[in-house]
RNA sequence: GGGCCGCUAGCUCAGUAGGUAGAGCACCUGACUCUUAAUCAGGUGGCCGUGGGUUCGAGUCCCACGCGGCCCA
């Protein structure tokens, strides 16, 4: 069916050639969006017909043919819009009838009216092919719910359903809004290295390439912590970096190998003034977004209404699991933790921690600030003014998910060079994910860098949370897939000569 | 890494007890000048994920592998 549809598309782009119409003209005078069109003319009455032109153009998403006219809807970016066809008023009516058909891209111009059914409609006078495709569009009803053609080919997922273009330009529109606001408040957006010598701020496992020049090899950064603080230490006050980042581990719901962060730095500020900025920077993206600072996620409502929950970590899990992370002994955590059926690879205090805190996370569904954790699992942080065994640090929690982390961060290069110590001893034991040594960092950090405050917030989650999306991969455009099998386009060329290779990444798996 | 589920037409899905492969949409032909999942009549379309096994006979039962999903680690 495929191979005879291709092969009969094939044989018509060839007879609009022969007949003097070029199947892939090169451009369209695009006036108005569909959006702009529904806007625009909202307030006609049923069957009211003006004499306002209009050009736009789009995928023809369906087609209700009835002899002498025609109508169909085009979708674009912002959604879809309906345009009728008549012998009498469109000219080329003919070419239309034999010729167009669901899938084809056109351009068309003609005056907006009414329906009588209510329908904003283009009255088409002037159309356009701009092309033709060679594969037929998915089903118009159900669309596309085969989750491997919508992550292998997001394209079809997009023509297919309209929600998922506008989860993508939802995406779009949360990181203009995060700029428009650090940019109002003074934040320079500043760019660090992808390619890292050594790679730190944050503990990860990192991915490995080669750079020929210099014949060494080199690690993708797994955060842009440690390069963000050399701009304080030079005298940047307010810098930010949004980017990819990339950590080689598993892949889940709330995991991605490479995924988007946002982290920001701010002078002679302290987590404090981080909590009051994500405040302020969550809620004005969600109040541009939404109009309200309520939403729903998957279910539940979620209430960004300031000032959010404030909780320690040591109070949350002493709360909830009756341990106390700072008294109680390593042998009384890890018994727990035993009793609970959960294994700890690295036997060391910090990893403890983090697993009690596993146990509960699920528990915190509204915006929560979780505070002053522990120095062992905080080696970028600033120690607690009020007590050393902490530090200034905390964790937005939001149904259960990181969303964003943040500290006073740590300037004493002499606590920085031991606690990245503590991390090298960590190492040893076999965490491939403690943090190596970074000796410029440090000598950085001897020239003096001011007070400062820093934030990182992980961009596809909160993307997730804000258009209600229950994995990560429906927010990241091409998530990771494993390879396909050969991509099937022999049988399109006619040319004997042209041998086409198998997939490449094929031969390589 | 472990458990469970799935893979049938371009898409969404049925497929009984192991006995000649089905529907809707899409596509092709025809009718139809306000339809909107348009309607009506006719038609085309299948490596049933791949490989092996059991059987007179496998989409269906068994094994292995591939790809995907969900849950757990």
């Amino acid at each position: 069916m495929l191979r005879k549809f291709r092969e009969e598309r094939l044989r018509e782009i060839e007879e609009l050639r022969r007949a003097g119409i070029n199947p892939y003209p090169y451009k369209f005078n695009k006036t108005h969006t569909t959006q702009d069109i529904k806007e625009q003319f909202q307030y006609l009455q049923n069957g009211e017909v003006t004499d306002k032109r209009v050009s736009t153009a789009g995928r023809i998403m369906s087609l209700r043919e009835h002899g002498k006219s025609a109508f169909f809807h085009l979708k674009d970016t912002y959604g879809r819009v309906q345009a009728y066809v008549r012998k009498d008023k469109t000219e080329n009516f003919e070419f239309f009838k034999d010729h167009i058909t669901v899938g084809d891209i056109v351009g068309i111009e003609g005056v907006v009216f009414k329906s009588n059914t209510g329908e904003i409609t283009v009255l088409v006078e002037k159309f356009e092919l701009l092309v033709k495709p060679l594969r037929p569009m998915p089903e118009k009803w159900h669309g596309i719910k085969d989750k491997e053609i919508l992550y292998r080919q997001r394209y079809v997922d997009m023509i297919a359903n309209d929600e998922t273009i506008k989860r993508f330009r939802i995406r779009s529109e949360i990181i203009r809004l995060i700029r428009e606001f650090l940019n109002a408040k003074g934040f320079y957006e500043v760019e660090t290295p992808i390619l890292q010598y050594l790679t730190g701020g944050a503990s990860a496992r990192p991915f490995v390439t080669h750079l020929n020049v210099f014949d060494i090899d080199m690690y993708l950064r797994i955060a842009t912590e440690l390069h963000l603080k050399r701009f304080i230490v030079g005298g940047f006050d307010k810098v930010y970096e949004i980017g990819r980042i990339f950590r080689n581990e598993g892949i889940s719901y709330k995991h991605h190998p490479e995924f988007t962060s946002i982290e920001l730095y701010q002078a002679y500020a302290d987590y404090e003034d981080m909590m009051n900025l994500t405040e302020e920077l969550v809620t004005y993206v969600v109040e541009k977004l939404f109009g309200t600072l309520k939403i729903t996620y998957q279910g539940h409502e979620i209430d960004f209404t300031r000032p959010w929950r404030r909780v320690k970590m040591r109070d949350f899990i002493k709360e909830r699991l009756g341990i106390d992370i700072l008294e109680d002994s390593d042998e009384k955590m890890a018994n727990f933790l035993k009793s609970k059926g959960v294994e700890v690879d690295i036997q060391d205090r910090g990893h403890m921690i983090e697993k009690l805190w596993d146990l509960v996370e699920n528990e915190v569904v509204q915006p929560t600030f979780l505070l002053d954790h522990p120095v062992e699992i905080s080696p970028l942080a600033k120690r607690h003014r009020e007590d050393p065994r902490v530090t200034e640090r905390f964790e937005l929690i939001i149904f259960g998910r990181e969303m964003a982390n943040a500290f006073s961060e740590l300037n004493d290069p002499v606590d920085q060079l031991e606690r990245f110590m503590n991390q090298l001893r960590l190492r040893d034991l076999g965490d491939e994910e403690a943090q190596m040594l970074d000796k410029d960092f440090v000598r950085a950090l001897e020239y003096g860098m001011p007070p400062t405050g820093g934030l990182g917030i992980g961009i596809d989650r909160l993307v997730m949370l804000l258009t209600d999306s229950p994995n990560i991969r429906d927010v990241i455009a091409f998530p990771l897939v494993r390879p396909e099998g050969d991509v099937d386009i022999e049988d399109l060329v006619e040319n004997e000569a042209l041998e086409i290779p198998t997939d490449e990444r094929r031969e390589r798996a």
